[in-house]
DNA sequence: AAGGGAGGTATCCCCTTGGATACCGTGAAC
DNA sequence: GTTCACGGTATCCAAGGGGATACCTCCCTT
């Protein structure tokens, strides 16, 4: 555990984009996941999370702060953000949310690329 | 079944507004919930909604249609929403993440307190 | 003393979300 | 033939989410 977070880690099969399930605002759910193998530095967190601005992730951080679900651990070279307790009890719906959209998959591209069809054609 | 919905069923004890798992929009998870025992009308579904605007419920209904979440049927002299059997499937893990919910309660709320505490304090 | 990395802030700006209010079209029902 | 309920639209508006860019402070290294 504790492995270097990849660029790419969100990029093909997360099933984030097209779940109907969301954790608080855009970023925070693979924030999570992101945390779920042990504490994370900032500069660390921007990785993954690709383009993301610091000012965005500070934000999303703060929230999940404010809702006790991250710690924020100031050190004298670095600051490390950890799921808390109950932080960590969250990946179990999480969990959930993602295996229900990972298995619908095919029903969820099809009602999304059908909603698109409607759309060329009624314009 | 197909008992009339409440105007205070999303009140009390409602985990939604501190829950920081949503479905969709603001009203989307309600609105499941509002169709679990069986189709509803447009104006079946207001009440217990309360003061949601009938743009913003229409809104609502919209987007779950587009994700194939639920089924719009006009009749005669009514449309009726139900539950696709892929929205019906979202139920699960949406039932897990109100327990959650419900089960952190106290937590998430002193979070939220303190959050608010800490608020007061600086400003 | 200067450079550099970590962990941010400060501004600006656009887009989306969602509420308020008002209006509309259709088909019974009176 | 007008009124009423149903199921919406149309328009306007305020607040918040989120990206781009630039800047800053602290501390360590060289």
């Amino acid at each position: 555990m504790r492995t270097p977070l990849t660029a790419d880690m969100f990029d093909e099969l997360c099933p984030t984009p097209l779940s109907p399930i969301r954790v608080g605002d855009k970023w925070a759910g693979m924030i999570i996941r992101c945390l779920e193998d042990g504490p994370r530095r900032f500069s660390e967190l921007r990785v993954p999370l690709r383009d993301i601005t610091p000012k965005s992730l500070t934000h999303s951080l703060r929230a999940l702060e404010q809702r006790g679900l991250v710690s924020r651990n100031e050190q004298p070279r670095s600051v490390e953000y950890a799921l808390t307790p109950l932080g960590r009890s969250l990946l179990e719906p999480l969990n959930a949310a993602c295996a229900w959209a990972e298995e619908h998959w095919d029903e969820l591209v099809d009602a999304h690329e059908a909603a698109y069809q409607e759309t060329r054609h009624t314009a």
